[in-house]
DNA sequence: TATTGTTATACTCTATAACTATA
DNA sequence: TATAGTTATAGAGTATAACAATA
C-alpha cells in the first residue's frame, strides 16, 4: 500500500491525467510524444545536483586540461596546496576517495614535479605532501580559471543566490 | 600575469597567512596538519554539486537496490513512465545519455517485463517504449521509496529551501 | 591489534567509430 | 543526405581483498 496517510498527495509514476485504470487509445496507444516531461525527476535532489554538477565538470575537463587537471587532480592538488603536510590518508577521508585510487594519482603529481613527499613528523608510517613552487605557480593559475569558468556556467544566478546554493548544498553533504 | 585587476582580491593557492615569498620553517617545514582546510573547494559550485549528488546517490544506490534499478535505470524507466512513447533518442537528448549506453539499458528493462517496444507512429526508425503494468506498478513503488530516501538526505533543510536549492540548481544545467 | 600506504584486480560507467535501416 | 537504433570496443572511474611497515 503505497500511500498510509490518504490525505496526503503522492506521486503516480503514470502520465498527467491518467490513472492506474486508465485503458489504453483504442488501436494500441501508440501515440507520439513531442516533448517529454521531466516534472517528476526534476523534484529529486540527487537527479537536479547530479545533472548541474556534470554541466559544470564538462566544461572544467575543457578549461582545465591545459594545466593537465581533471577534477580529482584539481581538488587533491588544490588541498595539498593550502594544506602543507597533508597525509593520503586525510585526502581520502577529506574528499571522500578511497586510499588505492590515490596513489597513482599521488605518483603522477610527484613525477610532474608539482608535489613533493616529505616524511611525516610523528608518524613514521604516514608521508606529507607538499606543493613545490612549481606546484603552487601552476594552482594559482588553475584555480583563478576554474573560478572564473564556475562564475560563467552560474550567470543566471545572482551572487546572493549563489552564496545561498553554496550553503544548501553544504546542509547535505556536509 | 594571473590579477589584471590589482584591486580585485583573487585566490592564492597558498595557506592562510602565507604568500609566494614566504620561506618554509627551520628544519625543512615539516608540521603536521591537524584539521585539513577545505575553504577553497567549498566556493566552487562544481565541487559541492557533486560532492551533495554523491552523498546522495550512496543512499539511493541502497534503498533502490531491492527494485533492481541504479539512478540512470530509474531515471529512464520514471521518463518512460511519465511519457510513454518516448523514444531511445528523446531520451537521451532529455537525460543527456549517449545512445550506445541506452542499447543495453533498453534491452535489460525490457526482458525484466518492465517495458515494451512498439513500433512509432509516424517513424519506421524509431521505437516507441511504454512501461508495462509491471513496469508501471515498480515505479509507483520505487518513486516513492526515492522521495522518501531524499527528504531523509536533506532533513536539514527546510521545504522552502528545499524547494529553492532546486530551482537554483535548475538555473545552472537547465 | 590497528593504521598508513601500497599492489593487484575486477567492475562499472562513459566515450568513440562505424554499421543498418529508414526518412 | 540526415537520423534512429545498434554493435563493438576502448578508456576512465570506482570498488574490494590482501599485503608490508609502523604505531
Amino acid at each position: 500500500m503505497p500511500n498510509k496517510n490518504p490525505s496526503a498527495p503522492q506521486k503516480s509514476a503514470l502520465p498527467h491525467g491518467a490513472t492506474q485504470s486508465a485503458k489504453p487509445v483504442s488501436g494500441g496507444s501508440v501515440a507520439a510524444v513531442d516533448k517529454v516531461d521531466t516534472t517528476y525527476l526534476q523534484t529529486l535532489m540527487g537527479y537536479n545536483a547530479r545533472r548541474a554538477a556534470l554541466s559544470i565538470i564538462e566544461l572544467f575537463l575543457e578549461r582545465l586540461a591545459p594545466y593537465g587537471l581533471k577534477p580529482v587532480d584539481f581538488s587533491v592538488m588544490s588541498t595539498i596546496c593550502h594544506n602543507p603536510g597533508v597525509t593520503s590518508r586525510q585526502l581520502c577521508a577529506t574528499l571522500n576517495l578511497l586510499p588505492p585510487n590515490l596513489v597513482g594519482l599521488i605518483q603522477s603529481l610527484e613525477s610532474r614535479g608539482l608535489i613533493e613527499r616529505k616524511p611525516h613528523p610523528h608518524d613514521g608510517r604516514a608521508v606529507g605532501l607538499h606543493a613545490t613552487p612549481k606546484g603552487q605557480a601552476l594552482m594559482v593559475q588553475a584555480e583563478q580559471t576554474a573560478t572564473e569558468l564556475e562564475l560563467e556556467k552560474t550567470a543566471k544566478l545572482t551572487p546572493a543566490q549563489r552564496k545561498t546554493l553554496l550553503a544548501l548544498l553544504q546542509k547535505i553533504y556536509l
